[in-house]
DNA sequence: AAGTATATCAACCGCGACCTC
DNA sequence: TGAGGTCGCGGTTGATATACT
């Protein structure tokens, strides 16, 4: 049956031209009116959605609105810590690459990460004064944000396929909190020769006993705190319920800025 | 309590790729 | 083969919520 010969068509197809479109936040109605048609017609056809549904809206902005918020798969709330992980590598393997990223994140939509990346990722890159791109903040992703996610991943679920030694390496398998890490996603960041999660962390290790030795001693957390091991170096991160926010506190972005201006000083 | 700044996120826009005729 | 239509992606904007003074 060709599912655009039934319902929903209320009268003479028009151009968007023709109708006045609507624009700017959807109603309950709208939706309703969209769903319905999606769920009768399926997806696809957007323009033709838009002309046959009565809704005057433009194919794009039906298909926008059914992508990103309709969806029954589509999943709201906070970014949890384990996505927030895959998001930090996939971005680093594949850049803006949004929807691409979206793929590996049921329930997520491209528009949704794309946000999280500029409302939060950036904005940690300007507290570092440095750019998004840069390799400066690539290490600092990699010497602190990443490790640290692992870290309270690996504290808050309890039960962790991660294995944290007496020494100062911490190894980590492929399985962190619910989330599945395919080691052939993970990127090969600046200056790693390894494809692999465990190797960077490991390579975390070393640099922090050598070159930034002691670097998070410093500065008392307060409030709730989640205990870890960095470089052999115990450390505290608040937990503040954003993980972001524990993650970059003041003591990390200071540390961040003295490694950073320290690296200018020798070029 | 009011005004202002900042953060967040839904939605729009422009452009390029792809498809159809 | 190229012109027109459609779709999807990434960048950007604007409205609203929240925090701060």
């Amino acid at each position: 049956m060709n599912v655009y010969e039934t319902g929903f068509i209320s009268e003479t197809p028009q151009s968007e031209e023709d109708m006045d479109v609507k624009k700017g936040p959807w109603t309950e109605e709208e939706d309703f009116t969209l769903k319905a048609y999606v769920n009768i017609h399926g997806e696809g056809r957007w323009n033709s959605v838009a002309r046959l549904s009565g809704l005057k809206r433009t194919g794009k902005s039906c298909r926008l609105r059914w992508l990103n918020y309709l969806r029954p798969e589509v999943r709201r709330g906070n970014i949890s810590l384990q996505e927030q992980l895959l998001i930090l590598q996939l971005h680093s393997q594949w850049g803006n690459r949004w929807s691409k990223i979206a793929q590996h994140l049921p329930g997520r939509t491209d528009n949704e990460i794309k946000n999280y990346w500029r409302t939060r990722v950036q904005k940690q890159a300007k507290q570092l004064k440095c750019d998004v791109n840069s390799k400066q903040f690539r290490d600092a992703m990699r010497y602190v944000w990443i490790p640290r996610l692992v870290e309270q991943i690996c504290s808050s679920s309890g039960s962790h396929s991660a294995q944290q030694s007496s020494s100062t390496t911490t190894t980590y398998a492929d399985t962190i909190g619910s989330v599945r890490v395919d080691p052939r996603l993970l990127p090969e960041l600046s200056g790693t020769s390894s494809d692999s999660l465990d190797a960077q962390v490991s390579s975390v290790s070393d640099l922090t006993n050598s070159k930034y030795p002691n670097s998070l001693q410093n500065g008392s957390g307060s409030g709730n705190t989640i205990a870890g091991t960095w470089g052999g170096v115990e450390i505290e991160a608040t937990d503040g319920g954003d993980s972001m926010e524990s993650v970059w506190n003041e003591e990390n972005i200071w540390f961040l800025r003295q490694q950073l201006y320290d690296d200018d000083d020798l070029n």
